[in-house]
Parts: structure tokens; sequence; C-alpha cells
DNA sequence: AGAAATCTGTTAATTAGTTCAAAGTTTCAC
DNA sequence: GTGAAACTTTGAACTAATTAACAGATTTCT
């Protein structure tokens, strides 16, 4: 199946909505609706769908349920994703407090930090271990998903451990840019920039109006 | 001047990368080199810089610091922009603690909560507002851009109220799509969403190798 | 039942973004 | 000074993504 990278960006936020939807009460819905909601426009939404094949009807939309539970499985929500958390600081741990678990399916199942009084302690039920039984920790746990919200200077080093350590993903919100092998996928969200380019938009592009997403 | 967006989004980037090569002594770069560094290929990444005219040199490459200056008078470095924080909860928190202005000439100047007991502290010299005070203070400090890090039942409503305000660009942090005028721009950066969209490229695209942004 | 309205699926057109590669400068080594 | 090597600039080709537009299917209305 060959979907496009921005279509694939796109499911996670449909799924999302269609949930609202739902348990608003709503047993039907238009791309035209829809859009409205998420902001795509309803000619994108329609083309994102019919990747997946014929989903809706014509003259009738899409049967929030039956997108629901297409969706659910292929994003693959019957299944729990295990992800580790690798920097409690500041960021960190305002991720241990936020609940992915609720609409997503992935948990971070453990966290590491080199500080030894945070070692040993749980935050919102995550156990933070100390980074020297990352490769322990991970390979017993089967993790292959992590977030890292270390300082830049030590992130190269800690990915390199990450790839030993069998990891495939990694959700970076170092301002520092990665080195991995081909087949790791590495997601960036670089804060600074996002304000930097924000602020540039702005000065130098004031009567349009787009949105992203990273 | 007519800069693709793709190409305003790295700009920051480059700029950052940049400082880097400087401080470690570096008089020239090529775009081979700084693509090393920054993960764009290189010949985006002379594309990008062209858009701007000749700020190379053929056979030579390009001049660190000229680049630097160039680049500062085109992110507006020089003038400080200040931005308010509206959500002092968890991720607002970590925002309070990054330094943003040390690389980027961004402050944040001003911090919002509903929680009374947050009202009138200073968090790493930021003082904190009540909501109610939004408007006035923003007004006062002249700010048109907000970062939002508040529950999203309420982001819309306060959203209403940054537009009123006069804020001109916001950096969403908050998983509903704002509704906004026209002429305001809002970035969102929709953490559950971006970790769901890792794992299904994890799985569905197990051997392409691509980094994001955004 | 028939006419009007709704709304998808998809083809085609458009726009945006990336990459290639030829042409042309500059540097460097000798 | 000369020739080879290094590197940018830029037109052109290519790839990706978005948007328009409409035929065809379905529903809704009367």
């Amino acid at each position: 199946m060959k979907i496009p990278q921005a279509t694939a960006k796109r499911l996670p936020l449909y799924y999302r909505f269609l949930k609202n939807l739902h348990s608003s009460g709503k047993q039907r819905v238009s791309s035209a609706e829809l859009s409205e909601a998420v902001k795509v426009d309803s000619a994108t939404i329609r083309r994102d769908f019919s990747y997946f094949g014929a989903l809706g009807k014509k003259g009738y939309g899409y049967n929030v349920n039956y997108l629901i539970s297409f969706f659910r499985k292929t994003l693959d929500q019957d299944e729990l994703t295990k992800v580790a958390l690798i920097g409690v600081g500041n960021l960190g741990t305002a991720f241990l407090n936020y609940n992915f678990l609720k609409n997503n399916n992935t948990k971070i199942e453990c966290a590491f930090d080199v500080d030894p009084e945070k070692m040993g302690t749980m935050i919102r039920e995550v156990p933070v271990y100390h980074m020297d039984e990352l490769e322990k920790v991970l390979s017993e746990d089967d993790i292959t998903v992590a977030i890292l919200t270390v300082p830049a200077p030590v992130a190269q080093m800690i990915t390199d451990r990450l790839v030993k350590a069998n990891v495939k993903g990694i959700l970076n919100f170092t301002p520092a840019r990665l080195n991995v092998p081909p087949l790791i996928r590495v997601h960036h969200i670089d804060l600074a920039v996002e304000l930097q380019s924000l602020v540039y938009f702005l000065k130098h592009y004031p009567t349009v109006e787009i949105e992203e997403e990273e």
C-alpha cells in the first residue's frame, strides 16, 4: 500500500476527530464537515480516504463508526505501543504527565535519567531508571520507540546507544540533528525553530494564512 | 521576496548551525559540509540560499561570517520578539524553563494561568498573571505572538481573546484545531499526532528513511 | 415516483518542493 | 602561470502534494 507521507501524517488527526464526532453522537459525516473540524481541505480529505479504497457512499458521506473501526485497524490501535522516555527534565516530565494512552494506545513505559535522585522513583506510574540501565530495560521490555528529551550535547551519544538497543523510531525534541543508520526513523520537533519560523512568517508573509505540522 | 515556505522553515535551522560552526572556528563552509550537519540535501541548501541571491562563491563555498550576518538580518535577530505563554501547566512550565532567548532573540515576556496560586509568582524571571489580565498585559507590552499550552477544551475561547487582543501568531500545542480569521497565523504542534504518526511510519514504511519538521 | 439536492471518487490541472547536472568561478598545488 | 579540483549558480527535470471540477450514485423532498 503506497500512502503518501503527507496523508499518513494526517491519519491520526482524522482518527481523533472521528472519535470526537462519535462521542458527540454523530452517525454520519461529510468531507465538508470533517474539513471544518480538522481544518484540512475537503478535497484533500476525500483524496486521503480514497487511498484506502471507497470508504464512503456517494450522496451520503461517511459512516462515522465504520471510519473509526477502519482507522483503528489501520493505525494499529488494537495493540499497545510501548515507548521509552529518555531525559526526565522539564520537557520530559511534562510528557510523563501527558496522557498519550488515552487517545492513542501508546504508552510511556519507562523513563531514564542520569540524576541519581530521580532513579527508582515513579512519575505518574512510570518508573524512572538510571541511564546505565537503558539497554537492559529496553531489551527486556522490547521497546523500539523512544522520545528524546535530553540536553543537546549528549543527544548523539544516547542515540547511538538507542540504535544499538534496537530502537527503530525516535521522536527528537533536541536541537541536535541525529546521525542514524538508514533504517532508523527520526522525527524532529525543534521548539526554537518552530517559534523562530513562526516569527519569520509573521514578518514576511503578512497576508497569507497557512497551517503546518510538522 | 518570494521564499518558499519549506525554505523559510529551514532558515532558523541553518542559522543555528552556522553559529555553531562559527564558534568552533570555521571560516568557510560548503553546502556539502552544512548538509552533513543539518541533514538536509546539499542541493536543497544551495537552492535555498540562492533564493536570496548569490551568497556564496563558486569554487570556494560560503563564508561563515557573511552567512551569519546575512541570516541575522533576514531573521530579524537584531530586534527582540516578545512572546506570551498561555497556560502554565506541565508543558507551559517546561517552556518557561527553556531558554529561547539564547539562540533566537525571542523571549517569553509574560505567562498566564487561571490558577490563583500561580498568579503573581515568577518562574525563571517571567511574571505569571491571571488569565483575566490577558488583554491588558498583552496590549501594554505590545505582544503579538503567543504560545498556547492550555487544556484543549478552552483553547478556542482563549484563542478568540488572543485574536481580539491583536495577537498575530499562535504556536498551538493543544490538540484543538483553532478557528481564526484569515490574517492570523497558527502553527500546530500536536504531540500525540507526532508520536502516533511516527509509529504508523515504523509499521508501514519499514525501509525508508525520511525526516520531518514541523 | 420523479425531481432536486447531496456528496463521493477520481481524473485532470496546478502548485510546491526537490534533485540533477551543465556551465562557470575560484582556489590550490606545483 | 597553468591545469586540476572544488564548489556555486541556475535552468530543467522530476516528484510530491493540493485543489478543482464533474460524472455518477444516493438520498431526500414533495
